[in-house]
DNA sequence: AAATCGTGGAA
DNA sequence: TTTCCAAGATT
């Protein structure tokens, strides 16, 4: 076992995190903590994680429960294709493994949505297997510890980093400690910005800190720029409920609910009626919204209407209606949530001003 | 191989 | 406000 790694199993044992909600869990719950955990802090998946395993206890409740019922508790946390992923993965679980989570890293990743740092993750927290991660965090350490230049992203270098992780694992009985280890330190001590160098178990062989290049490294990503796009929305109301589409499962929220999107250049009410067969009067235009997504810029436009006449099966072809109180738990995108609750939330007003 | 896929926290 | 990016995977 290297130095390196020695270091850093005694640092976590004294130092490192020992609270997290899925630390020394079972394989149903590491898993689910690692794909909630992608490109997601820990502070915003704690929350979600326990509501999910309130209502998805084990697999075969995740395998045996729908789509939409699994989307509606990832609401709101974003990169919806990992929820689409695990709940296709807790079926083959089901049906592949007899509801037995396999043990091998070649096996797990096979699974949908398990790529090759998250198999390495559950295989070694899970049944001891020395395969190593490479996540954000282990590409910082290694950057700063290994003066390891180049974009981390680039094939080139994400190639030497796998080639040092493995040459770095210890023993199998040390695995789990020491795949925490890396995470730890690279989310408490070796962060992007000031990092905490005089903490440090491994400072004193980090090659960015001899070189006096700690906060240039790792090298930054290339940003590329974001494309501004817009959207208009009907927001279609009868009585309390509205009307939802679910969204194809390429693409943005996909498998999500949300209003049906009208084009650019179409007259509202003439679309509603050609296309969804509903007469609706126009009732206001909602404030735009403005959501920042990771690679473009969404404008919202919402207008709310209100749908005349009760027959409408014509529109249940593309979508379902949807009550007020039912939203909360519905398996809403983050920026239609806020769209749908300020459309409440003024007819509420709305309501009020009627009644002074 | 480069683009796509969300959201929110931190500086 | 802007910028960066977080326990990445998929195509």
């Amino acid at each position: 076992m290297s130095d390196f790694s020695r270091r850093l199993i005694a640092w976590q044992h004294k130092h490192g995190r020992h609270d997290l909600p899925w630390s020394g869990a079972d394989p149903y719950r590491v898993w689910l903590s690692e794909i909630m955990l992608q490109q997601t802090q820990v502070a915003t998946v704690v929350g979600y994680f326990e509501r999910f395993l309130v209502r998805f206890p084990d697999i075969a409740a995740l395998a045996a429960a729908s789509q939409e019922d699994v989307l509606a508790l990832w609401s709101g946390l974003g990169y919806y294709a990992r929820a689409r992923n695990l709940h296709r993965a807790a079926r083959i679980v089901m049906e592949q493994y007899g509801g037995q989570f396999p043990r091998q890293p070649e096996q797990i990743q096979q699974l949908p949505g398990i790529g090759r740092s998250t198999a390495a993750a559950i295989a070694a927290f899970c049944f001891n297997a020395r395969s190593p991660i490479l996540d954000g965090n282990v590409k910082r350490v290694f950057a700063r510890q290994f003066g390891m230049d180049g974009d981390p992203a680039a094939r080139a270098t994400e190639e030497r980093m796998w080639q040092t992780a493995q040459a770095l694992l210890p023993a199998a009985a040390a695995m789990p400690r020491y795949t925490q280890a890396l995470m730890d330190l690279g989310a408490t001590l070796c962060t992007r910005s000031r990092p905490r160098c005089d903490q440090c178990p491994v400072a004193a062989s980090c090659v960015a800190r001899a070189e006096n290049r700690v906060a240039e490294l790792p090298s930054p990503r290339a940003r590329r720029v974001k494309p501004n796009k817009s959207a208009r929305y009907l927001l279609a109301w009868r009585g309390d409920e509205v009307f939802l589409e679910i969204r194809p499962p390429a693409g943005i929220w996909g498998g999500l609910l949300v209003p049906p999107e009208i084009p650019p250049d179409a007259v509202a009410a003439d679309w509603c009626r050609r296309e969804l067969g509903l007469n609706v009067a126009f009732e206001r235009e909602l404030a735009p919204l403005r959501h920042v997504f990771t690679h473009f810029v969404l404008d919202m436009r919402a207008l709310v209407c209100r749908v005349q006449g009760s027959a409408n099966l014509a529109a249940e072809a593309h979508g379902r209606w949807v009550k007020a109180g039912q939203l909360a738990g519905a398996a809403l995108p983050a920026p239609v949530r806020l769209l749908l609750d300020a459309a409440l939330s003024s007819a509420r007003r709305a309501d009020s001003d009627i009644a002074e």
